[in-house]
Formats: C-alpha cells, sequence, structure tokens
DNA sequence: CATGAATGAGACTTCATTCAT
DNA sequence: TATGAATGAAGTCTCATTCAT
C-alpha cells in the first residue's frame, strides 16, 4: 500500500495564517480562523507554535531573513549602485508578486506596526535599513553618489519608497497590472538613484 | 465666591489620548488609561464619545484636515514646485517637532495600520496625496518636472519619505537634534526633486 | 421613595464563593459557578478581585487573622495552659459550628492543599502553630507541661487533631450531633493535655 | 550481542510520577512532564495507565494497601497497646524516610485532597482509622484505656498527629536530622498513649 | 456633567486523551 | 510496545460599553 501523502501541517497552518491576516487583520483574527483555514483542529496550532504572536512572528522571520540574505548578495556583486538599488528594489517587489499577501502581512503587522511587532522586529528592520545603506555609502565612496545625504536616511527613502509602492497596491490605490511592476520598479530606481547620483545623466 | 476655572474635559480627554496611544498604542490601551490620564472618571469618556474607535477618529481628523487645508494653501501660492513641495515638508515635520506624540499617533495608528483605522480613513489619506500629486502634476505641465513619472506616485513616495523620516524619529534610529529637522527636510526636498526635476541642477 | 437596600456586591461574591468552593472544590468550580451563585454577572468577579485565587486568598486571610488575634488573646489572659489551649479549640470549633462551609474551604483548600494554597500561606499558618506553641512553652516554664516534648510540634499536634476532628465533621466519618462538639473538645484537650500535663491528673 | 537489560517501563512510570507529584503537585503537572521525568514518550502512560487519575490511584492503592496490611499484622501480635501504635508510628515514619516523596504525595495528594482523591479512597483511609481504632478499643476493654474516649477519634488523632509530623518535615517546618526520626515518633507515642492510658505513668 | 459599578461576549491558551503509524 | 501528532472541550481573564445614581 502506498504510502499516505506527507503533509506538513506546520507549513499547512503557515500558509493558512498569511492569507487569515491579510483577509483580516492579525488582532481581528482568532486563532480558530488560522485553524479552520488549515483544515485542523485548534490545538494543532499551539502544538507547533507559543502563541498566535509566534505565528506571526515565524512568518516575518522566515521571510525577512531572505530579504536580508538577498541585499547582501547583490552588495557583493560586481555592478554599480544603481543596478545593485534596481536588484533590490526587483527582489522586493518580486516577494509581493510571489506571494502578494505574505508581503501584505509583513508589511501592514509587521514592518509598520511600530507599536507592536515592528518594535519587537526593530533589530531586524534596522539591519534591512543598514544593509542598503552600505550600498549606497560605497557610491559615495566611489564618488557615484553625492556625499552630502546621509547614506542611513537615502536607505530608509528608498526601502520606504517601495514600501509605499506595495501599499498602493495593497490597498488598490495604483495599479498593478502585468507591467505596472517593472514601470513602477524602474520609477522608484530612476527618482531616488536620479537624486542621489552626482552626475547629471540627461544632457 | 469665584468660579471654578473652566476646564474643557473633553479637551482633556483627547489630549490625555494622544499621549497613551503614543505610549502605550490603541490597542494595547484601554479607555480607563485614558480617563487615568486625563484625571477623570471613565464613563465620561462615553459621555463625550461614541467609542473608544471615536476618540482616535476625532484625534485624526482634527490633525488630518489641517494638513489638508494646508497642502491645498501651498499649492495656490504663486511659487515653484520645489518651493511647494518644501512647505509641504515643513508643515508635517513642524507638526511633528510641535507635537511628536500626536503625529506618532496618527502615522502608527491611522495612516500606517492599513487594516483598521488606515482602511477606515483611507478617502482622507488618498486626499493628501492626490492634493500633493496636484502640485506634481502641475509641475510637469509648466515643464518643470518630467512627465514620465505618474504623479500619484511620486506624491506616495514623496509623502512616504517624509513619514520614512518621522517614524525613524519616533524610534530613535535617526538623530533629532535641533538642527536635524530643517537639514533632513532639506534632504528630501533636494533628493526627490532632483530626481523629479527635468533639468540637471549641478552643472 | 425609599432608597434600594445597599447591598455588598463584594460580600455577595465572596459568600457565594464559600458555598462553591466548599460544594466543589476549588478546583472543580468555575468562576461562573460564582457569579451564578451570587446573583452577578461574571465580570463582577473580576471587578473586585484580581484573580479566582484572589477570592480564596480573601477568604483565608479574612478567617485566619481572626483566629490568629483569638490565639493571641488567649495567650494573653490569666488562666491556666490547660484553659487557654481549650479556649482556642473552642473558637475553632465554634468557627466551625458558625459557618462550616468556609471551615471546610479553608482547611480542605489552603490549610491542607500543600502544594497549592496551603504553601502560599505557610507563614500564616506557621503563626498559628508558633502562638499555640508560645501558649505551650509558657506552660512548660512554669512547670505545668513536661519540658522534654518540642512547644513547636506539641502545637502542631494539638491543631492538627482538632483539623482532623474538623475532617471527621466535614466528611461525616464522625457524629455531629449538638453534644458532640462540645464532647470532642472536652476530648481533644484533655487528651493532649493530658499527655502533655507533669503531675498525673486521676487519683 | 547482548540483550539490553529489561525495562519495566510501566514501574519506571510510576516512579517518575512520585517525583513529579512531589515537586509540583498532581494538578500542576501535565502528563507528559511525568512522561519526560520517565524517558519515554508520553503517549506510553495511556498504554499502561487508563489516565493521569490512575497512576496517583495506583500510587496510592500500592502502598496503602502496605500500610493497612501492617497495622493488621502488628495488631495481631502479642504486645501491648503502647508497643502496638509505636509499632505502627514506627511503619509510617519509616515508609516516609525510605521514600519521602512518596509519602508526601500520598498524604497531600490524597489523605488530605479532601475534595478529590481523598473522597475517592476514603474507604481505604477510613479502613486504616478503623484498624487503629481496633487496636484502642481492644486497649480499653483490657483496661489498658481508658474508656471515655472514642476509639475512632482517638485513632484519627493518632493518625493526625503522625501525618502532621510529617507534613512538618516535608515543609521544613520541624528539623528532620537523623535522630529526629526516633525522637518524634517516642514523642508521639509517649504524648497520645500518656493521654490516653488510664494509669498514671509517673509516681 | 460626572461617577464607577455592573455587564457579558469573546479571546487565548492548556492539556488530557486518542489514534495512526 | 512505543511514539508524538492531532483533537477539542473547557476555563480564565479582559475590557468596551451601559446605566443607575
Amino acid at each position: 500500500m502506498a504510502k499516505a501523502p506527507p503533509v506538513d501541517k506546520r507549513r499547512q497552518i503557515l500558509d493558512a495564517a498569511i492569507h487569515v491576516f491579510a483577509r483580516q487583520g492579525f488582532h481581528a483574527c482568532r486563532v480558530s480562523d488560522i485553524a479552520d483555514e488549515a483544515g485542523v483542529a485548534y490545538g494543532l496550532v499551539y502544538h507547533y507554535f507559543k502563541s498566535k504572536d509566534e505565528v506571526l512572528n515565524e512568518l516575518f522571520t522566515e521571510r525577512w531573513s531572505l530579504l536580508l540574505a538577498a541585499i547582501e548578495e547583490v552588495d557583493g556583486q560586481a555592478i554599480s549602485p544603481r543596478e545593485k538599488l534596481d536588484a533590490v528594489a526587483r527582489f522586493i517587489i518580486d516577494s509581493y508578486r510571489y506571494d502578494p499577501d505574505l508581503m501584505k502581512v509583513i508589511i501592514v503587522e509587521v514592518t509598520r506596526a511600530a507599536n507592536s511587532f515592528g518594535r519587537t522586529h526593530l533589530p531586524e528592520i534596522n539591519r534591512a535599513y543598514e544593509s542598503i545603506a552600505k550600498i549606497v555609502s560605497g557610491a559615495q565612496e566611489s564618488g557615484e553618489f553625492r556625499s552630502d545625504i546621509d547614506p542611513l536616511i537615502a536607505s530608509m527613502w528608498f526601502y520606504g519608497a517601495i514600501e509605499q509602492l506595495l501599499s498602493g497596491w495593497v490597498f488598490e490605490l495604483i495599479p498593478a497590472g502585468d507591467g505596472d511592476f517593472d514601470r513602477a520598479r524602474e520609477m522608484v530606481v530612476e527618482t531616488i538613484c536620479g537624486g542621489l547620483e552626482t552626475a547629471p545623466r540627461r544632457s
């Protein structure tokens, strides 16, 4: 007899949580909503996670560490600062395209939830700012970016601009058609780098 | 005997709410915390406001309408787009300098709380984006800003960059000394406008 | 119009708790059982008490402090050791006659619940032992009681014997008719003092 | 290869339960705590026992039947009542010396837990009282003990006094050094018998 | 206006027990 | 035998809101 298909209930719960958190918000949803969505018993959530909070923490950490790794990997490549920032923007935007609900949860419930999870994960969030700032300061040292702008603040604008884009898509304030993602990325990179680069780009 | 000085209890409650919301967050605080801070019985909160939500709504609306008015007033002035945006940034940043707790509450609990109050006040928030976008599209029509960038998106970046600054100050990620506010404002205007303006500014 | 009769809801809840704890036991009853018995809303229990535990603590402390005061008062009187112990026994047994449920709760749920509330209230429980021990050691110094028995241990036996009586009544292992209480008291005092006194009392 | 030494998992679980119950209390511990202490999966507890309750029942019955047998065996011997009671006290106290945790569990969780297991095992507990009472009434019939004290009540005091001693040791209210056990036994027998015997003991 | 006692729905969490492997 | 994933009933506690005074 064939073995029963292996189902990772833990994964099932995490995936269900993504959708429930995205739909109802972390505070407004009940643990039973997650269990129902996952098709498992109430208590199983607590078998795998210590609390409702931990489910969200796990979701955030899982994804955010990928982002951190991606930024650092990009910074290691031998490409121009503008290309680096473009790659970072692409990674974030692609994350959203690939799993909009997850990114919505991360942004809405963690990154922008400054009084709750945002505070908890401030160090990790900060690390992303700093990694991007490292790209900027590298570019300043090489003379490609102007030096009179604080790299950390520039980094926060850059990330903030992308987050703003994602928020716009999430709440359907701006169009999210097929070409819109690439166009938006080009725009944000163009505008921010345009403001940061030393030499005029347009004749 | 002289009458006791008239105290506006309603105002007292609103002011207390600002500090309590800023300190503990809207969800984490209780109505009685607000009343305690205001030095009144918590039943009185319900005399002046229909619900806890309404207290925050009032706080937001009160302040946000000032912002909307300010942006529109600025746009009516006969100054350059860059000066307009600078004035808008100045107004927001000054609001923070004048009452950091109130701005913290508005940003953290409303503007960025996309699943709760942010959704409720989306129209008003959106109106600010649109008013700023109007400045941008005006500049595009007059040829001062490049036309290949969507005004609404540019507006969201601009506002988002300022919000990011405020967040940075709120969470002490970036310095908030005396000169920092002005310098930051100049930087954000310089950078964003630098990316938006048509002609190279630096020889 | 006549004023509504003043009802002390806090007292009502405590009294209800006595009966519910006595009937079902502390662990086996729910807070809602107490509220139902008291005829008040669920939440009112938490208006007056921080937790279910605190209800029992209050019940215990309230009564136990009376016991402590009584023992100390008795020790101050100018009567024989035997009369002192008799008075202590009488106080405890009368407490049971006056409110058997309360004494049942105190004994079953606190005094003998060594792994939970007993441990919490160990200091107070101990203080009763020590106060009784003081009577014993006083009698030893005056030569009325033999000196080769540790006063604290003697005190624990004395109290233990009475507690055993109460347990017997609570669980209907021994008869609890009208004269039984006095007879039992006489017996316990007679037996314990008989074992403690120096001179043979019977010719 | 030699076979692994046969381990009686059932025994292992029982022994683990003794320590866990003693340390945390029956209610405060989880089945998994027992399993962890025993080094087995907690499903196995349910292989050997119908429920958590049954583990404690087993522990109690196992030991209590030894006590019952011992009392009855003692009563059959041709020795004085005082010697009989001394032997009973010795058996109980030795049980404590041999396995303090087990006796702690039996006393705290069963014998004194009047609203839970105490009620369940009331018949067996009672039987011990009655067996001791038989020693007392025998002594009354032979004229060695005074007849004006109810044998059952005397028995309860006797047992209660010893239980009180054990409680004192368990909670470190009284010293538990090497000689303390024997001295305490002598004291309790001396005192109780002193109170029960007909003839004055000291000239 | 002002108070705070009173209400009660609803959330999270625990954990004994079952059961498929 | 042995495992531990899976179940779900049940309980405590919170707190926004109402209301009598």
